[in-house]
DNA sequence: ACAAAGCTGACAGCTTGCTGAACGGTGTGA
DNA sequence: TCACACCGTTCAGCAAGCTGTCAGCTTTGT
C-alpha cells in the first residue's frame, strides 16, 4: 500500500513513516500542504494521514477541497488532544478515521489495517432510493440499473442529502458543505446544482421546503 | 440514542452511564454478555459499549458472533491499557472504535457523537406531543406517523412554543419572533398562522388564552 | 343578549425557487 | 500549442406557492 503522511512534526513523522513501513508499505512524508498537493497530483496513494495543523494552513480545508475534487483516497486524521471539534468537523468533511496523539504505533497500525480493510475485498453497502442504486463508497449511482455520471459538485451535494436523510438541508448549510468555509455567496448556485441533480436522478429525490432549504425524499 | 453497556465494573459502569445520559441518550447496562444477549434480543440499540472482559466469558467472540449473524450496530469497545493485541484484534473483529481505560469522559462523548453520525442513523433527540412527533433537529413532524409540512412562517412560530413549553406568550411576542423587530402590524396575522396549525396539527396543540396569547398544550 | 376577542375562508401581491442559456476557466488530447 | 470538451457560475424570465389582509362568522365572558 502507498500511503501519504502529512505532518510536520519530525519526530512523530519518523515515527510514524518507521512503523508503516515496517508494516510492509511506502510511505511519501509531506511537511506542508503545498508539497503534499504536489504529491497527490503526481502519484496515486491508497492512504492518507492528515495533520491538521500546518505550517501553511490547516487540514480541514484541504481535506474539504480534495473530496470536493472527486477524491475517494481514505484518509486518517492525526490531532492533538485538544481539537475535540476539528475532529469532528474532520469526521464530517470526509475523513474515514481519527487518530489522538499521541497515539501508541501499534494503534495506527490496526486504524490502517481496519481502513485498508474496509476498502478493500469487502463489496460496498448499497443503498437503494426509489428507483436509484447507490454505492456511496465507489461514488456511483444508478437509476433503473443504468450509471449515471454525476460531476463532482453535483456527488458532493448529493452526498450531503445521503449521510443526512430525511433532515432538512438550509441553502447555507449546503453551501458550506460546497465550499471550505467563507462562502457569502449571493447566488444560485444551489438552486442549479439541485436543479442539474433532479434532472438526472429524477424530480422526486429531492424535496424544496420553500424558504427554508431542502430534504431527501418525495413529499 | 439508545446504548448497550457491556461493563461488569460497577465503578466505570455508574460512570460511564452517567455521562451517557448527561448527553441525552438513553442506557441499558448488564454486566454479563448473557443478559446483554438477552437486550440485544428484545429491543433495537444504536450503539454498544463493549468491555472486553467479563465474567462469562471475553468480548472478542461475542463481538465476532454478532457480527456473523448479520448485526451492523456500531460498537465502540473499552478495554484496559495492556490489552493492544485485543484491541486490535477488536477493529478486526468488526468493531467501529475503542477507548482505552482509563478514559476521560469528554472523549467518551466525543467517541459517540462520531459514530453516531458516522451512522447517521437518527441521531435527532425526537419529542412526541400527543398524536405529534416532533424531531426539531431535522425540522420534521409527523402527525399519526405521517408526515406534516409547515411553511416557513408556521415552523417558527411553532417553534417558539415547542422552546417555550408551558409559557404563555403573548401576540407582541410572537410578532417579535416572525419579524425582526419593528413590525407594527395592525393586524390579525398571528391569529391567521396560529389557524393555519391547528389546521395542520390538530386543533389542540395550541390553547387560546382570552386577551392574553397562547400556550403550548391542551386546555 | 351584547360587546369584545378570536377564527377562518378567500384572494392578490410578492417573495422564493426553477431552469435554459451563455460565459469563463481548466484540463485534455491531438 | 491550439482547439475542444466539460464543468461551475451567473443571469434573466417565468412559475409557484406563501403570506398578509380583510370580511364575515363564531366563541367567550359579563
Amino acid at each position: 500500500m502507498r500511503i501519504l503522511l502529512i505532518e510536520d512534526d519530525r519526530v512523530i513523522g519518523t515515527a510514524v513513516r518507521e512503523q508503516i513501513e515496517a508494516d510492509g508499505h511506502s510511505v511519501d512524508w509531506a511537511m506542508r500542504l503545498d508539497t503534499a498537493a504536489d504529491a497527490l497530483a503526481g502519484a496515486k496513494f491508497d492512504l492518507l494521514l492528515l495533520d491538521l495543523m500546518l505550517p501553511d494552513g490547516r487540514g480541514i480545508p484541504f481535506l474539504k477541497s480534495l473530496r470536493a475534487k472527486g477524491s475517494t483516497t481514505p484518509v486518517i486524521i492525526l490531532t492533538a488532544l485538544d481539537q475535540i471539534s476539528d475532529r469532528i468537523e474532520g469526521l464530517n468533511a470526509g475523513a474515514d478515521d481519527y487518530l489522538v496523539k499521541p497515539f501508541d504505533l501499534a494503534e495506527l497500525s490496526a486504524r490502517i489495517g481496519s481502513v485498508a480493510r474496509r476498502y478493500a475485498g469487502n463489496p460496498n453497502p448499497v443503498l437503494s432510493l426509489g428507483d436509484l442504486t447507490i454505492d456511496q463508497a465507489a461514488r456511483r449511482v444508478e437509476r433503473e440499473g443504468k450509471a449515471v455520471a454525476l460531476t463532482a459538485r453535483e456527488w458532493v451535494l448529493f452526498e450531503a442529502f445521503l449521510q443526512n436523510p430525511a433532515q432538512l438541508l438550509s441553502k447555507a448549510k449546503l453551501e458550506e458543505r460546497l465550499y471550505s468555509y467563507d462562502a457569502e455567496i449571493e447566488s444560485n448556485t444551489i438552486e442549479v446544482h439541485i436543479s442539474r441533480l433532479r434532472k438526472k436522478l429524477g424530480a422526486d429525490v429531492i424535496t424544496t421546503e420553500r424558504g427554508m432549504g431542502y430534504r431527501l425524499g418525495r413529499s
